[in-house]
RNA sequence: GCGGGGGUGCCCGAGCUGGUCAAAGGGGACAGGCUUAGGACCUGUUGACAUAGGUCUACCAGGGUUCGAAUCCCUGCUCCCGCACCA
């Protein structure tokens, strides 16, 4: 197999629409999977990604489905002007990723400083690679999510959702650089990837009429206030807010005046002059000290601490510290200060003590401010204070609350009673643009937001939800939780691609947004460039998608198709007919938000029985056992793997290594593995000819009637494979699939070709009729997975047509047959037991003599099974009653070794050993290297054997 | 923390509506056949013991239900994933 014929078999597919599918009579499939983002090159987790609806598209075309699969490209949103910017900016890190992995031409290169370019030429490249790997897409639907049309009809959806209240104004906090005067996105940092945006409470504690204003996470511990921190090494400033000044860190002020409006600047403040002055609690009222530490981050919250010892590890270190530190004790003056402070306890855990900063400073052995350990210290008693926290007591209002309970009660206390302000803070620093000054934490005040909070909706998302099936059905409860667990969803952004919103046309509407209902979109969008642009206003979309009729609509045509007026029933007609859509497939990391706004939106939208039907979830990839990632190299482009192996060992890797839903490992010496596979099912076909001595004729296998219980067999297991690969693939599960019809069907392939060997070299035509029709069934059942080798098979091999065409075989339960499936595992078995047997032995070995069961033992397994349990008293009680054994010794011991056995063996009722025994003796003879002697009574029985025999499992003498 | 899913033989992984499970399949390793040789291909072995087809120990650990548990129940340990405004 090389690329020019796989090539050929997509030019020969492509010259006759094959893939194209319009509405007709037959019974409809619309499949489709998250259209990808091209801001990269493919690699082989997209492969897989695209491959599995490609094949289940096969499958169930050749079922006689008419099957849709489109493709389109998701190019809305921030990654690629990040990427073009940086490009632009010649960052040698972005420069050699794309220059080296995604593997774009030196002369390409430098266009990508051009956004709208990266997303025309990658998604140009995965159209070009989707082609190669040989996917049944419907082309002409193809589409942008900067298409015009398109935006024409993300504004019908938003107008939509907003008329019936579900869009809101509101207020959000974002990443934010300052300098660039934008909001930012983890790839546009150049550090603090990860971090995440934490909600503090700034309190005010009052000193001479101004306040500082300490951030915490944890507001519950004002109640064990002893004193605040200053960090005396860095620069304090006032502010004014409104009439209250507050104190805050130089290198604070960036970040709070993001975020709290009409901040000003009056002056500086020496940190030197507030130590040792008192701070009133607004809480308690009670008075702190201001005290130094030189752990305070002026970079934190407002760059003070306020100082709980009794919970916080780090204050209770400090305090120590300092109690330690003459030089700054005398500095400041602080002794009587510092004898006065009392450590206060607030919240009770079981298994702590009064203070249980302590007992975990002490576990930790926590030598002072600047012991790593702190840390973990610090980490465990918050997690544990958080999870399993009462207030204590003697705390007022609040004792005997959990911790997380009394958390937010106080914060909102406080925020209601103008004690403090909610703020929000990095949960790491430092946080640097790519234009290299710090990142904030902006609120954006007049964002839009989707009101997936709604209890309505959320219900009408549950019933779209129950109406669907979930492959894997293990995901559902997720499903579920996410549906109760989204809050609003803020739906607007200020940069990247996109569409505006058409009311408040500042606001680019944000990409998951824009790609919940687009499935319909594809079943009319090759209408859309016969179609004016002004044509496409509300009224289409809600006479095309939602039945609204309005008398005076008019679709104006741009070509001369439908005599110059578009047929809009007939694009009416072929949404009615694709929709609703039958499977939806996406990757796992986006059932909380993508697949879950997915069924939000369509139940809001469309009517009940426009709801999509089923959702396949993805696992990911991973590369020699490591997981795949672009970014950092580890990673294999699509289009290599189809120039070193070949689309479609490329495809059966992908679908045989895993089940969609699992995580894939590509590992090259598998994947050469399947290579060989594949050659070895090429090498099967030239021996099927060279066997009979002339070409295969796929088109005309003459029919014969069949004897031998192997050739039987044979057909059984063909059957067999049949049916289990076709359950398989009706739910996904490409990889039980190809299990099946390809390698357990092969084993058996093999098998068969050893027992027969001496009739092949007669060139017996049973054996000829036997091996042709495996092949003929076998190559459809491989075609939708590997469609170009097939097809250059069937073509070889005197197919007519293409097979991509031909009907899926329907395997036949009758030839499905356990007894011939039994009598070979009973002459298996024999041979092994045999070989067993010689093996333990040592003396040298004559004639092996086998003898079948005895007939009334048949009739007690029998007896046996209909009991059904290893019940030795009943199986033997029935058996006298039906007087099958004289020997009432010799009944009850075999009643006691069957009632072992059936536990072991699977009974399909009686069968003719002794024709199966003489029928296949010389193979058997031949496999142990010993002649065999087939005994039909126990008139030669030197040793007495003859009496070990059970059901299929006749007695051995060797002499 | 909240939510979800796991822990199987050298490795990956199936099985998990209880009995046909010493446990599919692949990879690796070993032996044999074919071959000038290697590769490929085919056959066999890959828990322990065993001079008649057997026995024992096994599916994270511990306990339970059952005639019978990798499979069901409880407990513990442990691993992975998601937790958002980002595609």
């Amino acid at each position: 197999m090389n690329r020019a014929i796989e090539k050929k078999w997509q030019d020969k597919w492509r010259e006759v629409n094959l893939f194209q599918a319009d509405p007709d009579n037959r019974e409809k499939i619309f499949v489709t999977v998250a259209y990808p983002y091209p801001s990269g090159a493919m690699h082989i987790g997209h492969g897989r990604t695209y491959t599995v609806p490609d094949v289940y598209s096969r499958f169930k075309r050749m079922q006689g489905y008419n099957v849709l699969f489109p493709m389109g490209w998701h190019v809305t949103g921030a990654p690629v002007i990040g990427i073009a910017k940086r490009i632009e900016e010649k960052d040698p890190w972005t420069l050699n990723l794309y220059e080296n992995v995604h593997k774009v031409p030196k002369d390409e290169l430098h266009k990508l400083s051009d956004p709208e370019y990266i997303v025309e030429y990658f998604g140009g490249e995965y159209h070009n690679v989707m082609d190669d790997m040989g996917y049944s897409i419907d082309w002409r639907r193809e589409f942008r999510t900067t298409d015009e049309s398109y935006k024409r009809f993300i504004e019908w959806q938003l107008r939509k959702l907003k008329s019936m209240d579900l869009v809101k104004k509101g207020e959000h906090s974002v990443k934010y650089c300052p300098k660039c005067d934008n909001p930012v996105g983890d790839h546009d940092l150049l550090e603090g990837e990860g971090a995440t945006i934490n909600e503090l409470t700034l309190i005010k504690f009052e000193l001479d009429g101004k306040f500082l204003i300490p951030a915490t996470f944890r507001p519950e511990t004002i109640y064990g206030v002893t004193n605040l921190w200053l960090n005396p090494d860095v620069g304090y400033i006032e502010l004014d807010n409104n009439g209250e000044v507050y104190i805050i860190s130089e290198e604070s002020y960036l970040n709070l005046s993001n975020q709290i409006k009409e901040l000003k600047v009056i002056g500086e403040i020496d940190p030197n002059d507030l130590i040792g002055k008192f701070v009133v609690n607004p809480v308690t009222g009670e008075k702190h000290p201001v005290l130094p530490a030189s752990f305070v981050d002026p970079e934190y919250g407002s760059g003070s601490v306020f100082s709980v010892p009794g919970h916080a590890p780090v204050d209770y270190v400090a305090l120590q510290d300092l109690r330690s530190n003459e030089e700054l004790l005398g500095k400041y003056d602080l002794r009587d200060v510092l004898d006065s402070v009392e450590i206060r306890n607030v919240v009770t855990i079981k298994k702590y003590g009064e203070f249980p900063a302590k007992d975990v400073v002490e576990k930790f052995n926590v030598k002072n401010q600047n012991d790593p350990n702190l840390e973990n210290a610090t980490n465990e008693l918050y997690k544990v204070e958080h999870s399993k926290g009462v207030i204590s007591d003697n705390i007022p209002v609040y004792g005997g609350e959990k911790v997380t309970v009394a958390r937010e009660k106080i914060k909102y206390m406080i925020v209601d009673d103008n004690l403090g302000v909610v703020a929000y803070d990095f949960s790491e620093h430092p946080v640097i643009c790519r234009c290299g000054s710090k990142a904030v934490v902006k609120i954006l005040d007049d964002q839009w937001f989707l009101r997936y909070s709604e209890e309505d909706w959320k219900e009408k998302a549950r019933r779209c939800l129950h109406n669907e099936d979930v492959i894997p059905n293990e995901l559902r409860s997720n499903f579920e939780y996410y549906i109760g667990w989204l809050e609003d969803w803020a739906c607007s952004r200020r940069i990247g691609l996109g569409t505006r919103l058409p009311w408040d046309r500042q606001w680019l509407i944000e990409p998951l947004t824009d790609s919940t209902i687009y499935m319909s979109y594809y079943t009319i969008a090759k209408y859309f460039k016969d179609i004016q642009l002004d044509d496409l206003g509300d009224d289409f979309f809600d006479y095309v998608f939602l039945g609204k009729s309005n008398e005076s609509m008019v679709v104006n045509s741009n070509s001369n198709c439908f005599n110059g007026l578009v047929n809009i029933d007939k694009i009416k007609e072929e949404f009615n007919y694709w929709y609703p859509l039958d499977w939806r497939l996406s990757g796992k990391d986006l059932v909380g938000n993508h697949l879950t706004f997915h069924m939000f939106h369509h139940s809001a939208i469309f009517e009940r029985d426009s709801w999509p039907k089923g959702m396949v979830v993805f696992g990911m990839g991973l590369l020699e056992g490591s997981k795949m990632s672009s970014s950092k190299g580890n990673v294999i482009i699509l289009s290599d793997a189809i120039n070193e192996y070949g689309a479609d060992v490329v495809r059966l890797f992908l679908m045989a290594s895993a089940e969609p839903w699992q995580d894939f490992d590509w590992r090259e010496k598998e994947v050469k593995g399947i290579k060989r596979r594949l050659e070895w099912f090429f090498e099967f076909s030239n021996k099927i000819k060279e066997i009979k001595g002339r070409p295969i004729n796929l088109n005309d296998v003459e029919e014969l009637k069949l004897e031998r219980e192997i050739d039987k067999w044979m057909i059984s297991q063909l059957n067999l494979r049949l049916k289990d690969a076709t359950t398989a693939l009706e739910v996904f599960q490409t990889r039980k699939a190809l299990q099946d019809a390809m390698f357990l069907l092969k084993k058996d392939v093999d098998h068969y070709i050893h027992r027969v060997e001496d009739r092949i070299s007669k060139k017996d035509e049973r054996v000829i009729y036997v091996l042709s029709t495996i092949f003929k069934i076998w190559i459809k059942i491989l075609t939708p997975f590997t469609p170009h080798s097939c097809e250059e098979l069937w073509e070889a091999h005197g197919g007519l047509g293409f097979i991509s065409n031909e009907k899926w075989p329907t395997y036949d339960e009758n030839l499905i047959d356990e007894k011939v499936v039994k009598s070979e595992e009973i002459v298996q078995n024999l041979i092994k037991d045999i070989l067993q047997i010689k093996n333990i032995i040592t003396k040298d070995l004559g004639k092996i003599h086998v003898y079948p069961c005895e007939s009334w033992k048949w009739d007690v397994y029998k007896i046996a099974y209909e009991v059904s349990k290893p019940d030795i008293g009943q199986i033997i009680g029935r058996s006298i009653e039906d007087d099958l054994c004289d020997d009432r010794k010799e009944l009850s011991l075999f009643a006691k070794k069957i009632a072992k056995e059936m536990t072991k063996t699977k009974y399909v009722g009686k069968i003719d050993e002794i024709a199966i025994l003489n029928n296949e003796k010389d193979f058997i003879s031949k496999e142990v290297g010993c002649e065999i002697v087939v005994h039909e009574d126990n008139s030669f029985d030197p040793e007495n054997k003859s009496k070990q025999a059970i059901p299929y499992k006749p007695a051995i003498y060797i002499e």
